[in-house]
DNA sequence: GTAAGTACGCACATGTTTGTTAGTGCGGAA
DNA sequence: TTCCGCACTAACAAACATGTGCGTACTTAC
């Protein structure tokens, strides 16, 4: 007869299924739309703004930008600003981020491989 | 010499990189915010439409068939109804389906063994 | 008799995310 | 000289995600 763990257990240990969880919501942040193609490009090395926007089709700068703020307040990406003209600014994966973005680029490299299937499957 | 792979080419491989690719929608539906965590519960096994929607803590009952429809699409969930009164309906992950929630749920985890570290950093 | 459980669908309202456009200040290329 | 690139920010608008409340047809429990 093991007692279920209680509510302030779940919450101190991080449980994604309790809704008071702040796992929940960084979870939310790294499985953000834009988030998970940041963290992959990120996954290459350091970047600056602008590449980012390059690679990561589609994004608008709005949404690069906060994605960007959001994962830095999480601390999973660095953000140096070099002070010169015109302005250089360079987002790196934090050791926290590096592991972030290893398991979605795991689960992106997964839905990629079988795209084909999932599509098929909509018949 | 090796050429860039040309967008047909990324399209067809699956890149998520490409915004025009179908892969962008799946990893949407994969990583949305409820079926993250409906996938982690369906891979302890069957389970009724009740039963998570108690086990998933502040999903409403929208949200939830919405959710198990785009997955059901999608090939990941296998959904099985038994004509009787009261209603009774079963939902299971596809193989594909237990691919998928294992990428989640290691992710998940990840995040919960390093929420308190990813709060601590937000200073 | 009344309430609750079952597995949803529908309409409406709200909230959150995302996009669009315009602007910054300066240097280098055309 | 005129435009682009850089790395953003602010304001506004549209789109989408989500919640709420109601209804279903029937059974079991109180």
């Amino acid at each position: 007869m093991t007692q279920p763990p209680s509510l302030s257990d779940r919450l101190r240990r991080g449980d994604v299924l309790a809704a008071a969880c702040p796992s929940r919501e960084v979870l939310r942040h790294v499985t953000g739309r834009w988030a998970v193609l940041i963290l992959i490009v990120l996954e290459e090395g350091t970047q600056r703004f602008s590449a980012l926007r390059r690679r990561v089709d589609g994004v608008s700068e709005r949404m690069l930008a906060q994605t960007l703020k959001h994962l830095e307040h999480d601390g999973l990406v660095a953000r140096v600003s070099h002070a010169v003209v015109p302005p250089h600014v360079d987002y790196t994966l934090t050791p926290l981020g590096e592991e972030a973005a290893a398991h979605v680029r795991r689960l992106a490299d997964w839905v990629e491989a079988n795209v084909p299937q999932i599509v098929a499957a909509r018949g």
